[in-house]
DNA sequence: CTAGATGTTAAGGT
DNA sequence: CACCTTAACATCTA
């Protein structure tokens, strides 16, 4: 689920189903999740009582804000939320449990446990620590250049570095290089200052694209990799097979036919 | 039974 | 030094 596009997508879902309810019971599952300078024990009694007022995006990184601090989520490769009704049991691979003093509650679910949670007093401060860069949604152009276009290693590499811009991962690393038709292995001094600029705004328009699709692949527009990606399947714009290959330690997608350049 | 899966990080190699 | 690959984490599925 989780990288940039699938986090705001978990925001929001957050902000309609959890937001100014006070916190009736906490109830940690898997304490080896809790990360940071807390115990599990710490953080219940953190939020016991605690009523959350807003949230905030950064990268893969979900902070919801309460009275007294900040509740830090990270989804790792497999984590999500599942909104609760009264009286409903925890769902499978729930990991953290809030339940609201309404009776509805809030589910953090992760399968392979490699996400995080974490209460924190300075989302600024925590992005520090974390060494992220800028909000891959919010970065600027010449920022940009100057991380990402001065790297020495491959594109893909460099747009999935979380310290040069934070929210890209594997699959969407894909799509954005799939529509500026750059092969996953082009290193970024290939790249004339023409196609970073392009390289950018694909960065952005593949993003907001697939936030506004829900980050859903099936709903994403035609022309994209992603709903086929994986799939033994055909490039949408040029029909050649698409094909995988390794990198950065990876499995990336990309069709043979359009990202040509070398 | 085995390999691999949206992430991150440490370790070892070129 | 800069970069790459591999393995590990825990669990499920093809």
């Amino acid at each position: 689920m989780p990288e940039l596009p699938d986090v705001e997508i978990l925001r929001r879902y957050f902000d309609r189903t959890s937001l100014n309810q006070p916190v009736a019971e906490v109830l940690v599952k898997s304490g080896e999740m809790v990360k940071g300078v807390f115990s599990p024990e710490e953080l219940v009694s953190q939020l016991k009582g605690q009523t959350f007022s807003s949230t905030l995006r950064h990268g893969k990184y979900l902070f919801a804000e309460f009275d007294a601090g900040w509740l830090v989520l990270h989804f790792g490769m497999t984590g999500t939320l599942a909104h609760l009704e009264e009286g409903k049991e925890a769902p499978e691979h729930t990991r953290f449990l809030l339940r609201f003093r309404s009776g509805t509650g809030l589910a953090y679910q992760c399968q392979r446990k490699l996400g995080g949670i974490y209460v924190i007093d300075s989302v600024e401060g925590f992005i520090k620590e974390q060494g992220l860069g800028p909000d891959a949604l919010q970065i600027e152009l010449d920022e940009f250049k100057k991380t990402i276009g001065h790297s020495g290693g491959s594109v893909k590499s460099a747009l999935m570095n979380q310290a040069m811009i934070a929210g890209i991962g594997n699959i969407y690393s894909d799509e954005i290089m799939y529509q500026v038709k750059i092969h996953p292995k082009v290193r970024v001094a290939g790249l004339d200052d023409t196609k970073l600029e392009k390289l950018y705004e694909a960065v952005r328009h593949v993003l907001e694209t697939a936030i506004e699709a829900g980050a859903d692949p099936s709903r994403m527009p035609e022309h994209y990799l992603l709903p086929i990606r994986e799939k033994d399947g055909s490039c949408p714009r040029c029909g050649t097979r698409i094909e995988a290959a390794k990198i950065s330690g990876r499995t990336g997608y990309y069709c043979p036919g359009c990202q040509v350049n070398q």
